[in-house]
RNA sequence: UCCUCGGUAGCUCAAUUGGCAGAGCGGGUGGCUGUUAACCACUAGGUUGCAGGUUCGAGUCCUGCCCGAGGAGCCA
């Protein structure tokens, strides 16, 4: 009998066929038995019916428990009272290992618990809805830059010093030496950039600090452009064409697990270009009038974010931030020098910073500068200067973390759903 | 790191002013010919996070600690 997935079940309508998977469900009636049989590409019900005589089949029904791992053989049926629309008449039930005692059962559960069985939670519609979409979200991405003609750099885990010289960073041995866990790649796309020209690095970033809200991931996932002679709008027009072409293709692929989340896909349906625009002055006098207390020079506060976000049904560009408040291989706008050729991007429906990036500084003896004035150590930035030296252009990138954008797709609370094993404060188990 | 809230059965929660520690789910047993987190009956299941204190009596009040959740700052 042919082996097949649940996903293609309809393929095989009036057929025998094998289906290999656990257990979700079981209910009984009598004479009639249901098993609701999950594979991993979907859930089927299957039926054991016999008004004759009793039949082996019951007494297998009965030792299964939830999540037990089975093959089951039978006819494919279309039946409207089924979920899914179709159902399996079970002639074979080979059991390959009773689970005894299954932690997540189908009533609620509180987060501690969850997060504790996070390793069996996946198996849950919800959880599996939303990495689901996550495998979409990553492989349009790819094919979004791939499309383009950018290649793909795989920047180095491990580095020597600090990126930015900003956040926390993880330390660890690198033999005689210490090395630190990556916090973005960027520095190094800028070499690949200019051998290149178009580049994207795709990894995991980690950031040791104690950070403790819905937002935050010790261990996430970003991807990161960076285009050889691209200056701030190019790379704003970039990001807006890469959220739209992700938002269309999980709007197109991902439907039914949108549909499971109970995600109103109206907001995204709206998420098309151009997006709004504003400055960071503008933005600031618009919350301000709202009763915000922050004040210039500040970043955006979690709130301040949602605030902005309410006045669109899109997401918004925000540029020319202070340059107090941002990196220090920030180009500065030629007409204020105290502002910063970047942009934010914060998601519709308050869900906030999505994409950050922008132009970087190109002149060597600036940068110069700017790293002496952040009291970074020269030795480390050396190859990093050499490209402002052979051959330096104006260049843009940005980063866009991949588990916020996956939240605000999916309009999740919380971000530890959106990665299968997320890495929390004070919590790497399991 | 700071602020707030919480910890009672395997899970989700209840327990009035300090007065016999309970329900639903899950497990077990039995029933039901179409169930949709099925349902019905019966049944087993407890060091009330830990340590101390007040009291005739503490799940409940007090002190300390541990663990967890929500948020702030920082950031994607």
């Amino acid at each position: 009998m042919k082996w097949v997935y649940i996903e293609e079940i309809s393929e095989y309508q009036d057929q025998d066929i094998e289906l290999r998977g656990w257990l979700f469900n079981k209910r009984s009636g009598g004479k009639i038995r249901f098993l609701l049989v999950r594979d991993g590409t979907g859930i089927i019900q299957g039926t054991i019916f016999n008004p004759q005589e009793e039949s082996p089949l019951f007494k297998q029904f009965d030792e299964l428990t939830q999540e037990s791992s089975l093959i089951v053989r039978g006819k494919v049926k279309e039946d409207k009272r089924a979920p899914g629309g179709y159902e399996l008449e079970i002639k074979e039930i080979e059991i390959i290992q009773i689970a005894k005692d299954y932690p997540i059962t189908p009533k609620s559960h509180g987060v501690p618990f969850l997060m504790e069985h996070r390793h069996l939670w996946l198996r849950s519609q919800k959880q599996h809805a939303i990495l689901q979409i996550r495998a979409e979200l990553i492989k349009a991405i790819r094919d979004f830059f791939d499309g383009r003609g950018f290649r793909l750099m795989d920047t180095p885990i491990l580095t020597p010093s600090a990126c930015e010289g900003t956040t926390t960073l993880f330390e660890t041995e690198y033999f005689d030496q210490k090395a630190y866990l990556s916090q973005s790649g960027q520095l190094y796309n800028e070499a690949t950039a200019a051998a290149f020209g178009k580049v994207y690095c795709f990894g995991p970033t980690f950031r040791a600090e104690k950070s403790k809200t819905r937002r935050h991931l010790i261990e996430f996932w970003m991807v990161e452009p960076e285009v050889a002679f691209a200056l701030l709008d190019d790379i704003i027009k970039l990001g807006e064409d890469l959220v739209v072409f992700i938002v269309e293709r999980v709007l197109e692929e991902r439907k039914k697990e949108l549909d499971i989340l109970e995600r109103d896909t109206k907001p995204l349906e709206k998420v098309k270009k151009p997006f709004p625009r504003l400055t960071y002055e503008e933005a600031l006098q618009k919350i301000k009038k709202k009763g915000s207390k922050m004040e210039w020079g500040d970043d955006f506060g979690a709130p301040d974010e949602t605030m902005i976000s309410e006045f669109f049904d899109k997401p918004v560009n925000i540029t020319h931030f202070p340059l107090s408040a941002k990196a220090f291989y920030m180009e500065p706008d030629p007409k204020r020098p105290d502002l910063a050729l970047c942009v934010d991007m914060l998601a519709s429906e308050g869900y906030g910073e999505i994409i950050g990036g922008g132009q970087r500084i190109h002149d060597l003896s600036l940068l110069e500068k700017r790293i002496k004035e952040h009291q970074l150590p020269k030795e480390a930035y050396k190859w990093y200067l050499d490209l402002r030296k052979y051959g330096s252009t104006p260049h843009s990138g940005f980063g866009l973390g991949i588990e916020r954008t996956l939240s605000w797709l999916c309009k999740i609370k919380h971000i530890r759903e959106t990665i299968p094993f997320p890495r929390l404060l004070y919590r790497i188990y399991p």
